[in-house]
DNA sequence: CGGTATCCCCGTCGATACTG
DNA sequence: CAGTATCGACGGGGATACCG
């Protein structure tokens, strides 16, 4: 817990926990159905593992999240309390997604993008069987320009190696543009159309492929009307 | 603004400007309907001048807030995307409300609970003319004991020395049993009954007045069911 | 009323390395 | 895979005084 406020209202105490660094991200992955300690890792690169640790166990005693092990199968779930934060997550990310447009090349992370695009795979779209798709960041640093992410009805995987299967739909683009594309700031059509967004691949599946992903939850709020 | 968390995601880029400490507090003040500085110091009596104003400047900057000076009469408003945060505000707040029953000494405040009451005062519900309310806790620090609230159709004044009027109803509770109620832990009737909270003052009077104050605007969330 | 100026401390966080 | 250990810097924020 964070330094307390010394107030009664319910803001103040809820805050006391969820105002420092990290934690609100933290709740989002669990939200986002994230349960072991190195898929969490994923979803927030940028944090030491020390601090994650100890946010887990800060949230454990708030009575938000359950830690269990079976074996060495480590989960963390979220509590009855804990899974009543996704309101709160999803009233801060719609804030978000209205008010705050624009995008740093900071914040731009292929690492981040697939992996959360990994998450939103549909798979009744995909077809039988097993689905390669590779993507492409040319713009991106060394050694984060090329991902494939391996699709089957059980699973999806994601490699930042080649992982030596023919590859099905083959997307290139800027980082800042499938990122919009993924947050809902730019439409598929619209971006392929630019050329910023290219696809390769057999006719029937480059139609197919934006299907296949139901992108960020947030892609659907809609934006403030311009003034 | 905080530190960048350096994601695309709207959830982080919305808590680097909500995560730092006070933040939300300011922001749920304005909610409330606090405009002017001082009236934002009364809510937030353990927040720093200095630590206000640079909340308020980054409030502003993030087009959160809009400070207006007309002549002297200075004012922080939201702006239509701060006043979308009020959704937000009652997330966090209704999830600590359900979740964050137990309250500590130290976030027992005679001074917060009486501003909170004064702002929440029902005037369709007060008697015509001037109506005085004495508070009384008689377990508070010294000095912060005695309250008084002078309550016209215009406006709610809180007093911290006798205002000289007649009292109409006075109300003697310890900072606790007020607090709980306010908060509506706990029920008026079930406090009077069990003799933590006394009114004193003409019969009608004493019917009336758990009518004068609205109570916190999270009083009435459901609380989570026994288990 | 509506803020600034200053100062210092302590705790948080980041970075990195390492372990069962 | 699932974390701990260590360490240093920095800067946020608390306290207090003061000003227009």
């Amino acid at each position: 817990m964070g330094a307390p406020y010394h107030q009664f209202c319910p803001v103040s105490k809820a805050m006391e926990l969820l105002d420092e660094r990290w934690t609100m991200l933290v709740v989002r992955e669990l939200v986002m159905g994230s349960e072991r300690f190195n898929d969490l890792r994923r979803g927030l690169p940028r944090m030491s593992p020390t601090l994650l640790s100890r946010r887990l166990q800060q949230l454990e005693r708030a009575g938000i999240v359950e830690r269990t092990a079976d074996g060495g199968d480590v989960r963390y779930r979220l509590t009855e309390a804990g899974e009543e934060l996704r309101p709160v997550v999803e009233a801060v990310g719609a804030w978000g997604t209205r008010w705050i447009g624009e995008l740093g090349d900071v914040d731009l992370d292929p690492k981040l993008l697939v992996w959360d695009m990994h998450r939103s795979v549909d798979v009744a779209a995909i077809p039988e069987g097993r689905t390669v798709v590779q993507l492409q960041f040319p713009d991106a640093p060394r050694g984060q320009r090329d991902w494939w992410l391996v699709i089957t009805a059980d699973e999806t995987d994601v490699c930042d190696v080649d992982p030596g299967f023919d590859v099905n739909v083959s997307i290139s683009s800027s980082l800042h543009t499938l990122t919009s594309v993924w947050r809902g700031d730019l439409e598929w059509g619209a971006a392929v159309k630019s050329g910023s967004l290219q696809v390769d691949g057999p006719a029937p599946l480059r139609r197919a492929v934006p299907e296949w992903f139901t992108l960020s939850v947030f892609a659907g709020v809609p934006r403030p009307a311009i003034r």
